[in-house]
DNA sequence: ATGAAAGCGCTAACAC
DNA sequence: GTGTTAGCGCTTTCAT
């Protein structure tokens, strides 16, 4: 059997409660006595039972993360950045993946609820009902979503989209279109809207929507074709994974980026910049959202006064998929 | 507070003992009470405390997995096989990335041990004793390494080495170069013997070691230089990752793939087939290496007759990265 | 087949 | 400042 609690009062000779204490609340027991408990502890190799640490406080000492895909980069950082930031505060991460499905995702997070002390749900496909009534059971924090009242987390993706909508139209470039994610993505949902916006306020630009598509590399080479079949000069797809696809469906149908059609991303993942021609994107700052949700979470868990949200900022990263727009824009 | 089994039984009208056992000893209880008992729990909304389960049977549910680097959408895939089987088998999975770290790797191996039933260890970089050591107190199952006795999983590298060496032997190669991974990595070490080997069963062939780089972009990179300067036709990357950076760093010094050079990696990450040239490269089932090794593990825990170990073959996957040798080779 | 009761290891009142 | 003690919610003997 481990070593318990009993055993290292026995060793430092005090009682159970005075370790329990000497170990979590040091200020409540006299300097003497700590070291004495704390040198018993280590001499014996104790590690307190988490478990039962839990029953009797309420607390579990553990986070729950629910991500769409570990096998998108994306996601990877930003459980990075959580898992780094939980375990620097002494708190484990319980990870989950709800593999893109709502259904799945409510459930994964219902049986999460119960061994974490709290759940930052991140590009959340659920709707607002589903997540409002997850929050009233457990403390939950949104990375790439906003649901009112619920403290939130996300890039800035409007900012993004001004810039790489203003480098386009620098480069020439009138009609533009957009390759949409899922419809359910509540990421993507801002950035159409930010993008239709845009194009809006000035009556020489022109919108073309692609439609909605897997945010994969597959979801890209779809939207591709249609891509070409239309007239804008320019794609910006949802997010780089797309980007990549598209660029290779343009590859296979003859087309020359950008010299026949600029293609962008969002995001910039690795893979961004591994691509060819590297792809023009928006940089958004996982591992620090990661980071910052977790903040964000244990202020909450720990009645902490909530820390000011952090500025994450979104830098365009201009790489040879974009250029200057064909010259049919002018006969437009 | 939460629903306990106590609700459910005044609910029921049984004892708590007899809920518990219709719950998970179904067939030490009447047919009738049980169905009651579920009924009742049901209608409750009734979710066992996890904790406290744990604290009476010993048993946390959980299992734990320990991987390198998050972000590395190679671990991302072995980490969703993991979670997909064992949430599919009632387990949690508590996710932890070591950060490319031995000493962080036992720590956080060790912090895990006490609060799952096992732990799944991919590609650890601390040595044997440590793993050793590690699975005295607790069950352990390896993946892409090997140490006597204990459980592992891994893929067929030297089968895939042998398709990879075949393939560019066949194409007229003769003096081949090798970007190693990491010296802590076992499978850079499995994967560099055997190259060593095949390539020393044919006078004909010379190996070229250009050394052990960071298993990433950039260490591709500085390993893309190494290889120009070596009079190798073909380079062998330990993996993708590496195998794109080379790409670049190639393009970036004017050399042309595969006709100065052909290229290949290993593993098959999405970025292969996304890199331009496409990679040729070594497929490896990663989701089901995750998902193999938490069988494993399970089969030890449940004190179940271990399965047989999967064959986890080896594929070879050809894209324009690797062709002809270029002439001078004939030269040599 | 079911119930009563003893813990699992720890924290948190409550005494002293 | 430290010890005593009552649970936390559940599983598991041991009776019945």
């Amino acid at each position: 059997m481990a070593v318990t609690i009993r055993d290292v009062a026995k060793a430092a000779g005090v009682s159970i409660a005075t370790v329990s204490r000497a170990l979590s609340k040091p200020e409540q027991v006299a300097e003497e006595t700590r070291l004495h408990v704390v040198k018993a502890a280590r001499e014996l190799g104790y590690r307190p039972n988490t478990a039962a640490r839990g029953l009797s406080s309420g607390q579990t000492g553990s986070i729950g993360l629910v991500v769409p895909d570990l096998e998108n980069p994306y996601f990877g950082s930003v459980a990075k950045g959580v898992q780094e930031r939980a375990r620097a505060q002494g708190y484990n991460v319980l990870i989950a993946d709800s593999d893109e499905d709502a259904g799945l995702e409510a459930e994964i997070a219902r049986t999460l609820a119960q061994q974490v002390d709290g759940i930052i749900l991140c590009s959340v496909r659920g709707t607002d009902a589903t997540i409002r009534s997850l929050s009233r059971d457990i403390r939950v924090v949104l990375v790439n979503r906003n649901v009112d009242g619920l403290p939130s987390i996300s890039g800035d993706n409007a900012g993004g989209m001004r810039q790489l909508v203003g480098h386009l139209v620098a480069l020439g470039h009138r009609s533009i279109a957009y390759a949409g994610g899922p419809a359910t993505s509540w990421t993507n949902k801002v950035r159409a809207d930010a993008l239709a916006h845009i194009l809006a306020a000035n009556a020489e630009l022109e919108l073309v929507d692609l439609g909605n598509f897997p945010p994969s590399y597959s979801g890209g080479m779809q939207a591709g074709d249609l891509a070409l079949a239309s007239r804008a000069t320019a794609t910006i797809a949802f997010n780089d994974l797309m980007a990549v696809g598209l660029l290779e469906r343009l590859r296979q149908r003859g087309a020359n980026v950008p010299a026949d059609m600029s293609v962008t991303g969002f995001d910039n993942i690795p893979a961004a910049a591994m691509a060819w021609p590297g792809l023009t994107t928006v940089d958004c700052p996982r591992v620090h959202m990661g980071r910052a949700s977790v903040d964000l979470l244990l202020d909450a868990v720990l009645g902490r006064e909530a820390g000011a949200a952090p500025d994450l900022g979104a830098e365009l990263i201009i790489r040879p998929s974009t250029g200057p727009a064909p010259e049919r824009t002018a006969a437009v």
